[in-house]
RNA sequence: GGGCCCGUGGCUUAGCCAGGAUAAAGCACCGGCCUUCUAAGCCGGGGAUCGCGGGUUCGAAUCCCGCCGGGUCCGCCA
């Protein structure tokens, strides 16, 4: 509802800005403590018609006619100063409730355009680890605020299957064996560290893994056999643990594909044709404009490489959406550089749009797979719902060990995929595993927790035979901590739609906690049940609606919402 | 060496792109609040020359230049 207000603001102060005829490229409307809109252009103005900044915010809310209509979202507009501050009205605040009662904020594909998310995209070497984490978490979260914004949304896991690393796992799957008893991608990985480690000691062996990876990309099918193997086990584990995060992508792409339907080799003859083209042997090496570093788009054996496999993958991912966007690390940056060049040389019209987040480190140092120095997704969440649980244990001891455990596990995995996106994404993490394991206060569980406390209220009134009515007056909802719950409650779309556009996902995990506490401060301040029957059943509406608001933007989070907790 | 990112109370951050109203939160710390819908809560308090130095501006955490500290990339790896 904030967006039909801040639009009806915008053309008042245009209308006005005419009328006392002064001109401005833009109303410099912003958020503001000290009034529901503000706007400071008055400042900007100031130098150009060389007036003081006050004496034009007044006259110019002189000129500002607010409709008499029972239309208008607007009570008043007073000057502050340099400052124009709008204020909502009565309408505004109630038909803010309606629509979430009627569920018309929902804008499914409301906008026709597809857009193509992919994310994780780990290799099959092992399981995921806090770094493919972030990536992930990131990723789904955005793909849903996509979607809940009105886009079209198809998630992909690009799987490389054609590179060294998994060469390397396939190769020492067939020396050491695959453990049966563990989970797919935990026993890759011993195969692949174990791999590793003869490899290093003992380079005679290299050339097995290469000639593992010629025969792979020319489509020897004994060879491919044993690479299915290894790659579907791994990834039915990196699968689970996915689930188990709330994460689910609609189409796995093994990059495989594009070499054996001949696309990167077309890709190849395409670029040596239009592109700035050296060769060094029997190498080929692409120049690409404002990039120093030269781009190898084939190896002296003939084999393709990774980069020139993704060229295909997003052209051909091209053809099949409006908008592609990428969830990279911050290593991968430059890669991405080359790769959005090299698109525009391929005349491919949909360019991706990049997502980059900064690095997640241990305290003992960078994460390597290879090396065996990582925290698996696994462990972390294993051992983060069974902190929740103790806390869940402390505090309702009523309940079965069953819901005891589930309601763990929504807090613990709520908690870490909070924790993932409340910061902006080009900040580096250092992980501490005590510090994730120690639940924030004011992180998922404190929004839950509202979530759970509007459950228990309407649980409450149902039990007494009392439900949130339609005929409920809506009016009597003015006392202050009321009026700032509904304002935060007409934030949602917009601060939904926002972050689908800037892309950034940070600002809505603020928003999140914003509005569990300020229903909280209504908790403190307004008894729902136990009040006159006229207040109860608008307070009634008014928990319905927070409930309902912070299901949804947990839901935008990837983040479930219990019931009790 | 070059590119990109980060540097805001003891700690973790928001604000920076589109400069303006007392620099905003959380954790930690101190003090209050459970005979009323879950105290994973609410209320109050102390604590910051916004890394440093210049510049632009009526006005700079925000823009520009130069430093300093930290990270990262610069493979015929992915």
């Amino acid at each position: 509802m904030y967006r039909e207000f801040k639009r009806e603001v915008e053309s008042l102060l245009k209308l006005a800005l005419e009328e006392a005829s002064y001109e401005c490229s833009s109303l410099e409307l912003e958020q503001s403590e000290h009034a529901d809109i503000s706007s400071r252009v008055a400042f900007t103005l100031a130098t150009r018609y060389r007036k003081s900044p006050d004496s034009i915010a007044s006259d110019i809310v002189r000129h500002i006619c607010i409709p008499s209509t029972d239309q208008t979202l607007i009570a008043d507009v007073v000057a502050m100063g340099p400052y124009i501050n709008f204020y909502v009205n009565d309408t505004f605040l109630n038909a803010t409730l309606q629509r979430i009662i009627e569920g018309t904020t929902r804008r499914k594909d409301t906008r026709d355009i597809k857009i193509i998310v992919e994310h994780t995209s780990a290799n099959p070497d092992g399981p995921l680890h806090i770094g493919h984490l972030r990536n992930a978490i990131i990723g789904d979260a955005l793909a849903r605020v996509l979607v809940r914004s009105g886009y079209r949304v198809e998630t992909h896991y690009y799987v490389n299957d054609m590179g060294r690393q998994v060469a390397v796992a396939v190769w020492g799957a067939s020396r050491f064996g695959l453990s049966t008893e563990k989970k797919g991608d935990h026993a890759v990985v011993d195969a692949y560290i174990a791999a590793n480690r003869l490899l290093e000691s003992e380079a005679k062996y290299q050339s097995e893994v290469e000639t593992l990876m010629q025969r792979y990309e020319k489509g020897d099918v004994e060879v491919m056999k044993q690479y299915e193997v290894v790659v579907q086990r791994c990834l039915a584990g990196i699968k689970a643990s996915l689930q188990r995060l709330n994460i689910k992508h609609d189409h796995f792409i093994f990059e495989s594909r594009f070499v054996r339907s001949g696309d990167v080799e077309r890709i190849i003859e395409e670029l040596k044709q239009k592109g700035d083209i050296k060769y060094e042997g029997s190498a080929v090496m692409l120049r690409l404009e404002g990039i120093e570093k030269e781009l190898v788009i084939q190896r002296t054996d003939g084999t393709s490489l990774y980069t020139t496999r993704d060229l295909a993958y997003h052209r051909w991912k091209s053809e099949r959406c409006d908008r592609m966007i990428d969830v990279f690390g911050k290593d991968h940056e430059l890669v991405s550089q080359q790769l959005r060049e090299a698109l525009i040389l391929l005349d491919v019209k949909v360019l991706p749009e990049f997502v980059i987040f900064e690095f997640v480190s241990l305290p003992s140092g960078s994460l390597s797979t290879r090396a065996g120095r990582y925290i698996s997704a696994d462990e972390l969440m294993d051992k983060i719902e069974a902190r929740a649980y103790e806390e869940v244990d402390k505090r309702r001891g009523d309940l079965s060990a069953a819901k005891k455990r589930e309601i763990a596990r929504i807090v613990g995995i709520g908690a870490l995929r909070y924790d993932m996106v409340k910061v902006s994404p080009d900040k580096h993490i250092m992980f501490d595993l005590e510090g994730a394991l120690d639940i924030e206060k004011k992180g998922a569980p404190f929004i839950q927790y509202a979530h759970a406390r509007a459950c228990s209220i309407l649980r409450a009134a149902s039990e007494r035979g009392i439900t949130a009515s339609e005929s409920a007056d809506l009016d009597l909802l003015r006392a202050n901590s009321e009026v700032a719950l509904i304002k935060k409650l007409s934030m949602f779309e917009y601060m939904v739609d926002n972050a689908a556009y800037e892309l950034k996902l940070h600002p809505v995990a603020r928003y999140a906690r914003e509005l569990a506490e300020s229903f909280n401060i209504f908790y403190k301040d307004c008894p729902v049940l136990n009040t006159s029957e006229e207040l109860r059943e608008a307070r009634l509406v008014l928990v319905e609606c927070t409930k309902r608001i912070l299901g949804d933007v947990l839901s935008v989070l990837g983040i479930e919402a219990p019931e009790e907790m």
